[in-house]
DNA sequence: GATTGACTCGTACAGCGTACGATGCGATTT
DNA sequence: AAATCGCATCGTACGCTGTACGAGTCAATC
């Protein structure tokens, strides 16, 4: 019996040794950083559900429970899977004396974009937050509202207010993007039952989800730098 | 062999009928109401995970199989369970003259305060939209937005950017919800690594929600109604 | 050469959703 | 009264899941 390394070492930069094994037959040989890649390709292939651990252990060509000595749990795999999704490179002048605006409005859409193209880490989002990433872009949303004269004490309700709406926009959005005929059965439905003005504003179709995100956006931070 | 009813039949209002069965020991028998209404009981007890078919049928003082009469799927249970819990009785003054930005709050709010009061519909939302009552509360959240004046072509815009903005706030809230250990761990990671800003702000800890909420709430009204 | 520790994997098990067919029972038809 | 029918219930069984367990492999170390 050996002991778990369980939770998800942040090694440092180097990958410092060489390959642990010449890997029997042709694989490049597991590892934490192999299987959380293979995760994001499997669920970005068949979605939330279509991750199992047997089939991951197939597609890096492994047995299923080889998986068990790098990952603690399937539910690890989600975490991981999402954290590594949203990762974010800020650009350079972000640190600087750019437009504070500017700089949130590009890590929100990089954000929601980034989710998008991931459409099952929406949904996976609420039932775990808080990964190394996550993180990192709280504090760049933290440093960008301050730099935007944010008084300290309304500070966390900003970040606040700014992270639920792209969740929620993220979210809704991606749950809206698999069902299409569904959308068109809904609006039969407002035709048939009496929701007369989501009817006539055709709600449930043509929608300008990109251009509603954004002008939502700037409302909130109308609102925020109104201060108050 | 028999045909399934399958779909949630909305009865008219009548029951219509004497009842179909006196009940064999002394439960109620079975009926699609009832298997709602011990799904939403067992969630709250025991979270998504908890809600087994074998358990619910347990609960009901039935057998596995018999939820299946009534019931298409355990995909279906959520799905009803979902859209029980977010039943809407609109004041009788909303249809009136009154304060369109008043009912507009406080629909809102009632609906993050029905979802906080069943923490798993915030996690379950994401993958299955369009109930009932959720397109009630889109159609009346339109017909307030219209009575402000929002013109037509900005209302599907309008409508979408605060159920955004809602649905975000209240699954952040829920999955902050129940991990109340992670938030000290998560704000001593914040300690440990380079997250100065929030740190320093203590972003996880002694947060306003409800108070964040409502400011957010308010800018993006503010937003919404001067047009634009 | 013996030992150790990192790593892999085959087998096995409990628990899940649910397909299927048998069964019971009130109402309807004959 | 007897036969039929449709609704409703449930026992059994099947395929699939996550993963506990322990045996196995190999490189590095002593």
């Amino acid at each position: 019996m050996a002991a778990r390394p369980s939770g998800a070492k942040s090694k440092g930069g180097t990958p410092a040794g060489g390959s642990p094994r010449p890997a029997p037959g042709d694989e490049p040989a597991l590892s934490l950083e192999r299987i959380v890649a293979t995760a994001v390709d499997l669920l970005d292939a068949e979605g939330v559900d279509g991750l199992k651990m047997r089939r991951l252990a197939d597609r890096l060509g492994a047995g299923a429970m080889s998986l068990y000595w790098h990952v603690a749990s399937k539910e690890a795999v989600f975490d991981l899977a999402l954290d590594r999704v949203l990762a974010y490179r800020a650009p350079p002048d972000m640190a600087g004396p750019g437009d504070w605006r500017e700089d949130i409005v590009h890590m929100l859409e990089d954000w929601r974009e980034s989710m998008l193209r991931h459409p099952w880490s929406a949904s996976l989002l609420p039932r775990r937050a808080l990964g190394q990433n996550i993180l990192i872009r709280l504090e760049l949303l933290g440093r960008a509202l301050a730099k935007a004269g944010v008084a300290e004490a309304d500070l966390n309700g900003a970040i606040w207010s700014l992270w639920n709406y792209v969740i929620g926009a993220t979210i809704t959005r991606a749950s809206f993007d698999l069902t299409d005929d569904d959308r068109a059965a809904g609006q039969q439905r407002l035709t048939s039952e009496a929701y007369p003005t989501i009817e006539r504003s055709r709600l449930l179709l043509d929608n300008d989800w990109d251009g509603a995100f954004r002008k939502g956006l700037d409302f909130l931070l109308d609102g925020l730098a109104r201060g108050r």
